[in-house]
DNA sequence: CAAACTCCCGGAAACGTTTACAGCTATCGG
DNA sequence: CCGATAGCTGTAAACGTTTCCGGGAGTTTG
C-alpha cells in the first residue's frame, strides 16, 4: 500500500530508486554503497539494510549499457555433439573463468549464415567477445568476421592475409604423422574416410593423405578414399562402402567420430583391430580412448589451441588497437591399440594386457 | 575531420543519431525505418542510405534496455561432455529457433557454487529464461531458483512442493525396466555401476535398483554394486573393482559414460559381452549405439524433456503469472546386443548380424 | 469550402545504471 | 579564530535505443 509506485522497475522488481528512497538516500549514494566505493558508515548501513528488505539485484543489461562491458564471452562451433569442441570449450572456459568472465557456447549446426547472423546478432554488444571455429569459410563471412563490432577470435585454417586474430595447427602435417606410422608399421593399403570435400578441414586432410602417400611411393587407389560427414555414422557407412569394394590392411579417419564408426564397421564385418585392419582417427578426444581397443589417434592439440584463442581474445579485449595475430600448435600422434606396432594380444584369445600398454604413447 | 564527435558512440562506432544526423532527420524517423515501422518512401530511402554508409549495426543491449527482453535463453548443465546432454540440447534448441530467440549453453561442473552463481549473475537480466539441470540441489540452490529474477524451468527430481516449472522422468522406473528385461533373459547376479550418492539420480537410481531386486525376490550382495562418478573413466575403474572381487552375470550402469566404461573393463578382462556379461546403460544416448556390440539403454526421454522444458520456459517468457507446472515424461527400454534376448552371433565365431537386429528395440 | 481524418515527423521521456561535478559539513593547521 | 582541505552527498548527464505524444501537411468528406 505504501509502495512507492514509481520507484520500481516496470515488471515490479526494485530498482535502485528503490533502495535509495527505502534508504532515504540519493540513487548516487546508493549506488556507490552497492558498488563499494565510499560513504559514510551510516550511509552504507542503511543502503545494505534497505536492498536486503527489498531484495534488490542489480539489472545487468542497464550497468553494461553504461560501463560498454558484458562480462560474457561467447564461443560458435559446429556441433556440440563432437569431443573435440568439448575439449576445446573445456580450456578456454578455464582461461575465460580466470578473467572473471563467464563462457557462453553457441552451436552453429554447421549452417553457415546461421554462423553469420550469430556474428551480427550475437556479436553486437552482447558479448564482449568471441571465440569461432568456422568447418566452411565464405568471403561474406570472412568480412563478416573481420569487421565484427567486438573482438573475434577464429580457431582453424584461415586465408593468409585475413585480418582476424587466428589459432591454428596444421593439419596436413597431423596426417602425415599417421601416413608415416601406418607405413612403417608395414601397411601399404591404406584406406581414407574423409568428411565433406566443401569444407577446410576436409580439404587440408584430402590433400595432406594424398602427398603424405606420394611422399612414400605409394600409388593412390582411389577405391581406398571414402567422403562422408564428419559424424559417427556417416564414417560407418562410408567405411562399409569401402570394404564392399576393396580390402585396406589400415584406415585413416578425418576425425575420431569417423573412427569410432570405422571400427564399427570393421569389427561388424569381422575384421580384427589391429591385426587385419590397422585404425587411426583424428583429434585424440575422450572418444578415442573409450573405445577397445583404444584407438591411435593424431592430436591436433584442440586444448591448446583453445587456450591460446582464449587469451588472445582476453588479450585482444583488453586493447582493440593490437594488430593481427597468428599462432599455430603442432600435431602430434598418439599410438594406442588400434594401430599398435607390438600388436596386442587379440580379444579372442584371452584378456590383452591393454592397461599399462594403451594409455597412448606420444610419437 | 568532418565526423560530427558528439552523434557516435564511445568507441567510434555510429548510432542511431549518426545515421539521423547524416539522413537529415530525427532519430525518432531514423529508428522506425530501421525497424521498418513506418516512414515516407524518401526518408525510408536516406535513412537506409545512411544506415549503409555509415555501417550502422543497433547495440543490442540499449535495445534490450528499452525492449525489457535480450532474446536470449540459457541452458546451465554440469557437463557437455555428457551426450544426454547434447542430445537434451539439441531438442531445447529447435524449440527456442523457432520462437525467434538463440540458445546459449553454460557447462557449470557439478558445482553447486557456480550454479548458484550463475543463476544470479546470468539471470539477473541478461538472459529472458533459463533451463537448468541440476544433479545436486541443497535449500539454498533452491529457493536461488524459486525468486530467480527471471523465467526458470528445471529439468530433473525436485521436491513435490517446490513452485518451480519441472519437467521430470522417472528414473527409478526406469532402472525397474532394465532389471526386468536382466531378470527375464535369465540373469541373477546383476552388478550395478551408480554414480556418486549425495546426487539426486545417484539417489533415485540406488533405491530402484534395490526396490527391483526385492520385487523379483533376488537377495541383494553388496559385492555386487559400485559407486563412481557419472564419467567413463570411473564407470571403467569402478567396474575393474567389481570385477576383481565378484562374477556377475549382468551389468546395470547409471548412464551410459559408466556403460561405456564397463564394457571397456569387461572386454578387457576377457568378459564376452553379452554371452558371459549382459549389459544395460542409462538414457539411451548416441554413444550407446556406437559401440559395438550396441548397448542396450534405458531411456529417459532427454530429448522430449529437453523439447518440454523450452516449451514450459517459451510459455511462462510470454506469461510469467502462470501457476508453477509439472510434466513427467515415461521411461522405455531400447534392447540391443549387449544383452540381446536372442544371443547375437559372438564376434569370434563370425561377424554378427547386427545391423538389422541391433537397431534398438523399444519395449 | 470547412471540417474531419490520415499520415508522417520531431521533441522528449523512458529503460536502470554509473559517474563527473559541485556543494556542503566538519576537521585541521596556522 | 579563520581559511584550507578532506570526505560525503545529491543533482544531473550519460550510455543507445524505442515509443508516446502533439503538431503540421495533405487528403477526403459533408
Amino acid at each position: 500500500m505504501g509502495r512507492k509506485r514509481l520507484q520500481e522497475s516496470a515488471d515490479g522488481r526494485p530498482t535502485v530508486h528503490t533502495v535509495a528512497a527505502r534508504a532515504g538516500v540519493s540513487i548516487a549514494s546508493a549506488s556507490r554503497v552497492l558498488n563499494g566505493i565510499g560513504g559514510s558508515p551510516e550511509t552504507v548501513r542503511k543502503v545494505r539494510a534497505a536492498a536486503a528488505e527489498v531484495g534488490y539485484v542489480p539489472n545487468a543489461i542497464a550497468r553494461s549499457l553504461q560501463s560498454q562491458r558484458t562480462g560474457l564471452v561467447a564461443l560458435a562451433v559446429e556441433d556440440i555433439g563432437n569431443p573435440v569442441y568439448v575439449e576445446m570449450m573445456r580450456a578456454i572456459e578455464s582461461v575465460v573463468a580466470s578473467s572473471g568472465r563467464q563462457l557462453l557456447v553457441h552451436a552453429t549446426g554447421g549452417r553457415i549464415d546461421n554462423e553469420t547472423a550469430l556474428l551480427r546478432r550475437l556479436a553486437n554488444r552482447y558479448v564482449d567477445g568471441m571465440i569461432v571455429s568456422p568447418i566452411r569459410v565464405t568471403d561474406d563471412h570472412l568480412t563478416a568476421l573481420v569487421d565484427s563490432p567486438v573482438p573475434v577470435v577464429v580457431v582453424g585454417q584461415l586465408d593468409a592475409d585475413a585480418a582476424v586474430d587466428n589459432v591454428r595447427t596444421d593439419s596436413r602435417h597431423g596426417v602425415a604423422l599417421a601416413v608415416d606410422h601406418l607405413v612403417a608399421t608395414g601397411r601399404r593399403r591404406i584406406g581414407f574416410v574423409n568428411g565433406p570435400l566443401d569444407t577446410v578441414p576436409g580439404i587440408a586432410r584430402d590433400a595432406g593423405f594424398r602427398a603424405a602417400l606420394l611422399r612414400h611411393g605409394i600409388q593412390l587407389d582411389e577405391d581406398l578414399i571414402e567422403v562422408g560427414d564428419f559424424q559417427y555414422a556417416a564414417g560407418r557407412t562410408a567405411t562399409e562402402r569401402l570394404l564392399a569394394r576393396t580390402d585396406p590392411d589400415a584406415l585413416f579417419c578425418a576425425n575420431d567420430l569417423i573412427a569410432v564408426g570405422a571400427l564399427h564397421a570393421l569389427l561388424a564385418a569381422g575384421r580384427r583391430v589391429p591385426q587385419d585392419v590397422a585404425l587411426v582417427g583424428m583429434d585424440d578426444t575422450e572418444l578415442a580412448r573409450m573405445m577397445f581397443p583404444q584407438l591411435s589417434s593424431v592430436s591436433l592439440g584442440s586444448a591448446e589451441r583453445g587456450r591460446r584463442a582464449a587469451e588472445l581474445l582476453l588479450q585482444r579485449i583488453a586493447d582493440p588497437t593490437l594488430p593481427p595475430r597468428r599462432e599455430q600448435v603442432p600435431p602430434s600422434l598418439a599410438v594406442r591399440a588400434s594401430s599398435g606396432a607390438t600388436l596386442p594380444v587379440p580379444w579372442p584369445d584371452g584378456p590383452p594386457t591393454t592397461h599399462p600398454s594403451s594409455e597412448g604413447v606420444t610419437a
